[in-house]
DNA sequence: CCTGTATATAGCCAATCAGGTATATACCCA
DNA sequence: TGGGTATATACCTGATTGGCTATATACAGG
């Protein structure tokens, strides 16, 4: 799995993006992070798991707690990824990337239906 | 599931990623999308419903081709819950943020580049 | 109508996931 | 040393995923 896959994989789950917007505040510990939830301190310590397996957070020791703190650096990538479909959300979408890439514009200039 | 859900299950496959990438061409039917791949029609067939379950494409008809056409509205939200964390992997985080709490990104003034 | 082409669906399977409970480990303090 | 707190690990389970093959459907053209 390449750190793309693991970095949208990672925020593919709510919890995992609540957890890592609370960790915009700074660093928590386990129980703090858990502590809004509805679920078990085990299935939380499992998102963090995930979390840091796609390096999205690292984690320190504070006696007995693990804090864990913010990595965002995978985020730009995934950002990066996205920021080529940008001209397209925005709707200055002009062939330009198609004549730029491979063209293969064997379709009218006008496409119909949608 | 609910939308950002949807979207970055969507794009933690890098053969849906690679889809979504030929797609910025331009239409393509679903034989045009498997070429590049290793992959039996029908497993293409499935990436198409995923992605177009999280709306990322949509489909036409063209005889007995159904011909897929990039949404790409989805990634722009994908990319405003992203935002939220460019100044943290870009070095400027503040505690400002903190304290402002998780606002949704007012787009700056200067709103020029694209 | 028959055939070929494009695509979808069904069903199978192994792997992964997201949750749970129970238990182990690590550390602090009295 | 022993108890309490914080966290991790082991293991179970049902649901989902991603691939496959085989088959069904939809359409075009002769």
């Amino acid at each position: 799995m390449n750190q793309l896959d693991a970095t949208f994989a990672a925020l593919a789950d709510p919890t995992r993006r609540a957890i890592l917007a609370r960790l915009i505040q700074g660093e928590a510990s386990v129980m703090e992070l858990a502590e809004p939830f509805a679920m078990s301190q085990p299935s939380i310590s499992k998102h963090l798991k995930v979390l840091e397996n796609a390096g999205l957070i690292s984690r320190g020791r504070d006696a007995q707690r693990r804090p864990c703190r913010l990595e965002a650096k995978p985020l730009a990538e995934a950002n990066d990824w996205l920021e080529r479909y940008r001209r397209i959300w925005e709707g200055n979408f002009q062939r330009l990337d198609a004549l730029l890439g491979a063209m293969k514009a064997e379709k009218a200039p006008d496409s119909t239906d949608q």
